[in-house]
DNA sequence: CGTAAAGTTCTAACGCGTTATAAAGTTCTA
DNA sequence: TAGAACTTTATAACGCGTTAGAACTTTACG
């Protein structure tokens, strides 16, 4: 038989994925606590029981998700300085999955307040960066004056940042991935050695270009649109 | 006699005046649009008439604050690559004249999704960082090869992320303006010339000392209130 | 099995932001 | 000054997230 504990977990398993499902059908987080009960087919009140508030349900419909990728980016391998940038598309490539409902749920776990969604980036991530940042320094690659753990906030920061700004629509995805590289190929070009400052140069480089060329795209389809509309 | 437009521009200033008393009084944006009402001397429906929607009240409430202080920003003046820094810490300082309240209400109004807070921050402030950088880069202190929109982009997300975490709860203002500060530096000096590199690798050195301090100061006060816990 | 404990369900309710409606008031126009 | 145009008011209502309490069902244990 069920233990209690097990029982416990099958609701709130039911109420996560019931939760995914609205979301995914919806395209928001607008639905009513009394629509998702009966999706999960439990009352209004057990969902509160078992979360607490609607907010929290949303933390878990995205802790579901990440859980098995932030194994994987654990792992990433490159050579040099270009694990970062390696790191990134990592984590870009998650949302490319399913761009719409993470950038829905991502949308309603930040508006809240954003506490734990910041925790989420920054608290198991930011012991990443400060690992690859660290390895990087003792690899020649950056000056030994950095300060790992400084540094890693701020690079974390940025990512952050940009990540943001796609999640409230100011970014493709594509545009987010190139922002993030930007903006770590800056961070890392101020704290570079010899060793590593021509590579980094080249990034600066070729993401600016690609950034120009993104808005050059952006402004071709706003005068393709205006011409449309008062064509119309 | 007060013609219409006078007699709307009234009620609205009553009612922005009245959610900055109540933002003031409780320390928080949770007010009922009831309670608003009575304050402000309007039935409930005024609000609605006049600005839409509870949030628009806020965007408004900042929005008279912010627009006197966007004059000084703009005439802020310095020698060399300071003039970054010194807009960073003009810009905190006005925070810093009521920080509850600015905090208070940034966290409101960002917490909707951010939009017009976003726009608030990156919109008239971009062409101001843009400025600061082409002059800079004319003046001979930027590499000639810096895109002065990306790189301007950059600064400003920068900055608008520590502001976050100010708002957050996550940095003290004094924080924030030294985290601010560090970030600037490191763009900047990613592309430095051999004028003002050294001029911002003392900055980075010295700003990464002084979160280092905070660090150090943290770290104090957090043992102290465990070891008081523990004892009591 | 039988009974206590734990958890869920049903129902009603609270206060919230927001909206609709009709009545009352104010400003404009001629 | 009379009537039209526009706004505000008062009030009631809607659906929302959330909570309380009593009834019911399931699990745990002697």
């Amino acid at each position: 038989m069920a233990t209690r504990e097990e029982g416990k977990d099958r609701r709130r398993l039911d109420i996560v994925r019931a939760a995914h499902r609205l979301v995914q059908q919806t395209g928001s987080t607008g639905f009513s606590m009394r629509a998702l009960a009966d999706e999960a087919g439990v009352s209004v009140a057990t969902p509160y029981n078992l979360f607490g508030s609607k907010q929290a349900i949303m933390y878990a419909v995205l802790d579901a998700d990440i859980e098995a990728y932030q194994q994987s980016l654990e792992r990433v391998r490159a050579d040099g300085i270009d694990v970062f940038f390696k790191a990134v598309t990592l984590s870009t490539s998650l949302f490319a999955k399913e761009p719409e409902f993470y950038r829905t749920v991502l949308f309603a776990v930040y508006s809240d307040g954003g506490r734990e969604y910041r925790a989420m980036f920054s608290g198991p991530r930011h012991a990443m960066w400060r690992r690859l940042v660290v390895e990087a320094r003792d690899g020649g690659l950056l000056s030994q004056d950095v300060d790992p753990d400084a540094f890693a906030l701020q690079l974390g920061r940025s990512f952050f940042a940009s990540i943001l700004e796609w999640v409230l629509g100011e970014l493709t995805l594509k545009e987010l991935d190139v922002w993030a590289q930007y903006g770590f190929a800056l961070l890392l070009l101020s704290m570079a050695t010899p060793t590593s400052q021509t590579r980094l140069r080249d990034l600066v480089t070729a993401t600016q270009k690609q950034i120009r060329a993104s808005w050059r795209e952006r402004a071709k389809q706003v005068n393709g649109s205006e011409s449309r509309r008062s064509a119309g």
